[in-house]
DNA sequence: ATGAAAGCGCTAACAC
DNA sequence: GTGTTAGCGCTTTCAT
């Protein structure tokens, strides 16, 4: 049986309340006193028990970080800057993959609830009405979702959207499309809407194939749509689709980029790996870990009386090699 | 605030070792009354206190997940099948990243221990003794490692190396190098064993290179070192080691599998789509992971009579594009 | 600076 | 079948 905050107190001559302030505020405690303490702590393998601790403060010192799917590459250095982050804050952050099934997702949430002390979202398959709902009984930080009321970290994919039809525009292209993600994802419909206005302002067609799989599946299912659409430029949902889509492309005899040019979001590690290199829209994953780790934080020390924060973060193109001008030189 | 039992106990006209109960045991309370609990208990929107009854119970239903590095591709699989399985069992799976650190690693372990049940040790980076040590507070069972009295799920990476190393010896390779992985690594040191043992039974010279990090980086470093070791067929510690070497062979000049044949281990999803798609000792993970879980719980379930079980899964050769006859035909 | 005592939300004997 | 009572291991007033 491990050592409780009794023996301890036995051992060392003094009452349990003194072992508790020397662990919780040593402070408030005689240094001489502390060291005997902490000796005898140390002797009989002591270590608070942070579930009782829990239960009296109400505060465990975790945090729970949720995804949709933890194989997609897109999430790894979140978490890792998450984890990373809430440690030097003294904070755990326990990681629970949904399954990308909603229902996971809410089930998990509650189950959360009382263990964590809140909850960071990423990519939420949950609607907005089930995550308002939601929010009453934990803190809750969302990231690439906009939900009233409720802190998130957003990446600014708008952005990162009419960068790359600039770049294909710069290119020469003429004839562009959006293979657009998931129905529900906040992320798609922002791309979808800054990649259709930009195109829009310069005259130039955008057509709109989807909705698709965020995965490689989804890319190569749309491979045969792109070809017929006609277009020689196009921005995929993301880095894996835009893969699965260049596969799916090259299985049809389209070369990449020498018939047509994809670029991805998000620049996974498979991206950079990927041949022909993928040009793709840079997302700030590490920041978005650390910055939402700090408004959550922020949430759990305000309590009820917290204020919302947005945190929008940039995002930049980077060019690499699947993406040229188009075969005739831009000009139909 | 959120009900308790006692707010449900007032509201439906019992006690609170009846709600108690209701939730706990409801076949030891009378139907009726069960009902009138439950509505009491849903109007309120009570939901039990897991951490409460884990204090009292001293069982949390959770389980702990360690791995090295999230963002390494060959834990998703496992991790998504260990936690669909155990959701099953009404247990939930908290994941934490070590970062490859050990020191993480064992505190982690530590802070772990009194918040779940049990833990999962994924390619740990902690040494033996510290695992044995660990086990004296809380149920570990290890993946891909051998820890006396402790269960552990291993995969017969051995096997897969004969297999890799005859796959080579049948195109006709005659001088073999194997690119390592970390000097802690237990599979590591299997796979060397094996096709080191393996080679000779052959009369086939074997050059051992390493330790490398088990990263696209480890490789892309080694690559230079294979290309002087004048060896024309390759196994590496892991797939991510066999793409960097590919990349660094190919930065030389060195074509694969034309100059070069390269084997990996693991059958990652990013394997799949290089290029040249990795030809690879396939490890069963999703299958260790569910494995890991049912002999954790039985640990759980045992308590210090624990008898500890070894699972060995078996693994196979995948034969892509990376592996071909070596350039002059195989002989010298 | 330290001790005493109450209690966090729940379960588990033990009565009745 | 349900109520009573004592804690689980810790923190936190309130005294001293």
């Amino acid at each position: 049986m491990a050592a409780t905050i009794r023996d301890v107190a036995n051992a060392s001559g003094v009452h349990v309340s003194t072992v508790s302030r020397t662990f919780s505020a040593p402070h408030l405690v005689n240094p001489a006193t502390r060291n005997r303490v902490l000796a005898a702590a140390e002797d009989l393998g002591y270590r608070p028990n942070r579930v009782a601790r829990a239960l009296t403060t109400g505060r465990t010192n975790n945090l729970g970080l949720i995804v949709a799917d933890i194989a997609n590459p897109f999430f790894p250095p979140l978490i890792k800057s998450a984890q990373a982050h809430a440690r030097e804050r003294d904070y755990h952050v326990f990681v629970a993959d949904t399954d990308e099934d909603h229902l996971v997702e809410e089930e998990l949430i509650q189950t959360l609830a009382k263990q964590v002390d809140g909850v960071l979202l990423c990519s939420p398959r949950l609607g907005n009405r089930a995550i308002e709902r939601l929010a009453a009984d934990i803190p809750l930080v969302v990231v690439n979702r906009r939900v009233k009321g409720m802190s998130a970290v957003l990446m600014d994919v708008a952005h990162g959207a009419r960068l790359a039809v600039e770049h294909l525009l710069a290119l020469g292209h003429r004839r562009l499309a959006l293979v657009t993600g998931p129905s529900g994802s906040w992320t798609s419909g922002e791309m979808r809407a800054a990649a259709a206005q930009r195109a829009k302002d310069a005259g130039i067609e955008l057509v709109i194939l989807g909705p698709n799989a965020p995965t490689e599946r989804g890319g190569l299912a749309a491979a045969a749509q792109v070809r017929r659409s006609g277009a020689t430029g196009v921005l995929a949902y993301n880095d894996m689709v835009a893969i699965g889509l260049i596969e799916g492309l090259s299985e049809r005899g389209v070369s990449v980029p020498g018939d047509i040019s994809v670029i991805g979001v998000d620049d996974i590690v498979p991206g950079r790996l990927n041949r022909p290199k993928l040009t793709t829209v840079a997302m700030p994953t590490s920041a978005a870990g650390r910055t939402a780790v700090d408004l959550l934080l922020q949430a759990v020390g305000a309590g009820e009386a917290a204020t919302p924060a947005l945190a929008t973060l940039e995002t930049s193109l980077v060019v690499r090699e699947s993406t040229a001008p188009p075969p005739s030189g831009g000009r139909t």
